[in-house]
DNA sequence: CGCGCATCATGCAAAGCGTTCATTGATGCA
DNA sequence: TGCATCAATGAACGCTTTGCATGATGCGCG
C-alpha cells in the first residue's frame, strides 16, 4: 500500500514553485536537498506522473504538478487559518504586540508583515514603540514593549529569540569608484574613504564592529537617517556605505549604485524576534513571527531564513 | 521541533467523527487503535488543547476539535477532487464501466453509488448490464461488462477483487412467529418452514450454499422478485426468508418483521467488484470502488468494510 | 456486587521518513 | 574544455509513526 498524499507533500509543491529549485526549496522547508529528491520521486512514482521538468531554468510544472500547486494554494491558506483559529481558542484572540526596533532599515520589511498580521488578528493591539533604540530587551524587561528586533542574541538575557533571516551587509560605491573594479573590499581599502551611516552607536553597525575595528581602521564619518540620501551621497562620491543588500537590491537593479562583498567571504548579518519566555507559546506571537518569516522571505531577495 | 499538522490527521478526525469512536476510526482507516489513541495524543499534546471528550457517547468534540473536523471537512474533498483530476490527467476523463449484478438487492446502494460517481466522471458511460446475471466475471471475459458485483472471489479466474465489504444476513419471521423467541436460528429451524428466496439458482443464495444444503435440510420454497414483496409474505405468516441485514434495516426499525441470526456466529456474506487486471489501475474505476466503499459504509447499517 | 464486554491508554518491538555523506550525471558559463 | 551549479541516487543511521500485546477503566446485566 502506497503512502498517502500529505500536506507535507503540497508544501513542497508550494516551496518548489516559490523558490524555484530543489535545493531552494528543501532549505525553506528546512529539509535537505536529498529529502526532497526522494520526496518528490515517491510522489511522482504513486501518481505514475511527472510533476515538473527538471532541466529547465524557470521550474516548469506538468499538468499534474500545477493541480497538485493549486491544490496547495488552496488548502495551506485554510490549514493556515484553522491553527490560527485553534490557537485562539487556546490562548484567545486579544493581546498586545507593541515593536521595539533597533535598526532603521527594518520598517521596510515590518510594515508589510505588520499589514499581513492585523487582519489575522484584530483583537492584538500591534504597536510600534517610537524611535529607534539601543536595547529592545530594556524595554521588554522594562515591559515597554513585547517583541523587540535585534541582531545579536545575548544567551546571558532571560529572553526568547526566535530567529528571523540572515542577509549580507554590501558595501556601496558610486559607479565611477575606483574601488568598483575590485571583487571584493577589504578593511583597509576604506581607510581612506568616507564611510556614511546611519546616526546610530557603532556598536549598532555590522560593518566597524566586525570589519573596521578589528582591523584598526577608522575611515572618516559621515550620517544620515534615510536610505536613499545615503545612496544619493553615495552616487555623488561623497563617501561610501555599508548597507544590507536587501535594502538596496532596487537601487542596485538600476544601476543607481555598484556593491561589492566586503571581505573574503562577505558580511553578513542576522536578524531575531525577543520575546519574554512566557509569551513566546502565544499563539499571536508565533504567528507574527511566522508573518515576518513568510513576508520577509518573499519579498526581500538575498535573504536566508534561520 | 514539533510534527506539523497532517493530512493524516484530519483524516483521523473525520473518521472519529463518522463512526464515533477510536477502535471503530482505526478500522476505516486500515490502522490500529493504538496508532490512532498515539496520534490523537500527540496531536493534543501539539496543541496543549484536548480534542474530544472520551467518556461520552456519542462522542462530543471540544471546539478546537470541532474546527479541525471544519478544516477536515473543508479540505478533504479538495484533495479528493484534485486526486482525480490527476487521475484524468494519467488516464483520461472518458472510459466506459458497465456493471453486472448478481444480487438482487445490490440495487439498494449501486443506485446511490452511482449517483454520487457520475457528476465526478461526466465522461465515463456508466451502465448497468440489463438483468442479473449467475456469472458476472464470465461477461467481463466476454468484454460485455467491465465491473462485476460478485460475493465470492474466485482465485482462479484471471480477475481483480476489490473487496467492498462484509454484512449479516438475518432470518426473517413475522413478529409472533414460534421461532422469535429464539436468540439465533439453527439450520433444522428451518425444516419446517417455507423459505421465501429471490428467484435465483440455489448456488448465490449463501443461507442454501452455507447453512441448510451442509445440514441437509430442505424447507419448502417460495420465491419473490422484491424485498418488499417478500417481507409482506414473512409478516402475513407465510415463511420465513433470509436476507441482508442492511437491506431490512428500516422494515426493523419499524417492526414489521423480526429479525435473528442464522447459527452460533451469524451469517454473513461479502461482496466484491471484479475487473479486469489490466483495468484495475484505472483513475476512475478505482475512484468508483472508493465511492461504493464510502456511500455503503455511511448509508448501510451494520456492514464493515472489507 | 461481580462478571463480561467495550473502549481507550501504554510499553516495547518493527517499518517509514529524513539526514548525512558520497557519488554521479547533466547543464550552463567562461 | 574546465568549472560551478543543480539534481538524482544509494547506503547507513536516527527519530517518528505504527503495530502488537497487554493493562486500565467504565458500563450494563444478571
Amino acid at each position: 500500500m502506497s503512502t498517502a498524499l500529505e500536506l507535507r507533500h503540497l508544501r513542497t509543491i508550494a516551496a518548489l514553485v516559490e523558490t524555484g529549485g530543489v535545493a531552494r526549496a528543501a532549505e525553506r522547508l528546512n529539509l535537505t536537498q536529498s529529502a526532497l529528491s526522494h520526496q518528490l520521486k515517491q510522489l511522482e512514482d504513486q501518481f505514475g506522473l511527472s510533476l515538473f521538468e527538471r532541466k529547465s531554468q524557470p521550474l516548469k510544472l506538468t499538468p499534474a504538478g500545477q493541480r497538485l500547486l493549486a491544490l496547495s494554494d488552496q488548502v495551506l491558506p485554510q490549514v493556515g487559518d484553522a491553527l490560527r483559529d485553534i490557537g485562539r481558542i487556546r490562548d484567545g484572540a486579544a493581546g498586545s504586540l507593541r515593536i521595539a526596533v533597533e535598526c532603521h532599515t527594518c520598517f521596510d520589511w515590518l510594515m508589510p508583515a505588520m499589514d499581513e498580521f492585523r487582519p489575522r488578528w484584530p483583537e492584538v493591539e500591534l504597536d510600534i514603540v517610537s524611535g529607534f533604540h539601543a536595547d529592545p530587551v530594556g524595554l521588554i524587561h522594562q515591559n515597554e514593549a513585547d517583541l523587540g528586533i535585534v541582531s545579536e542574541r545575548d544567551e546571558a538575557e532571560p529572553v526568547h529569540y526566535f530567529p528571523l533571516f540572515r542577509y549580507e551587509i554590501v558595501a556601496l560605491l558610486a559607479n565611477d569608484h575606483q574601488l568598483a573594479g575590485r571583487t571584493a573590499l577589504q578593511a583597509e581599502d576604506f581607510a581612506d574613504e568616507t564611510l556614511i551611516t546611519y546616526p546610530v552607536p557603532d556598536d549598532m553597525l555590522d560593518v566597524i564592529r566586525q570589519v573596521l575595528r578589528p582591523a584598526g581602521v577608522q575611515p572618516r564619518r559621515r550620517s544620515s537617517e534615510l536610505t536613499v540620501a545615503i545612496l544619493q551621497l553615495v552616487a555623488s562620491r561623497r563617501g561610501v556605505a555599508a548597507l544590507p543588500e536587501w535594502a538596496v537590491a532596487p537601487y542596485l537593479e538600476r544601476r543607481y549604485v555598484t556593491a561589492r562583498p566586503i571581505g573574503e567571504q562577505g558580511l553578513f548579518g542576522e536578524l531575531y524576534a525577543a520575546v519574554p519566555p512566557s509569551r513566546a507559546g502565544l499563539a499571536y506571537v508565533e504567528d507574527f513571527v511566522d508573518t515576518v518569516r513568510a513576508t520577509c522571505a518573499s519579498s526581500l531577495p538575498g535573504i536566508s531564513l534561520l
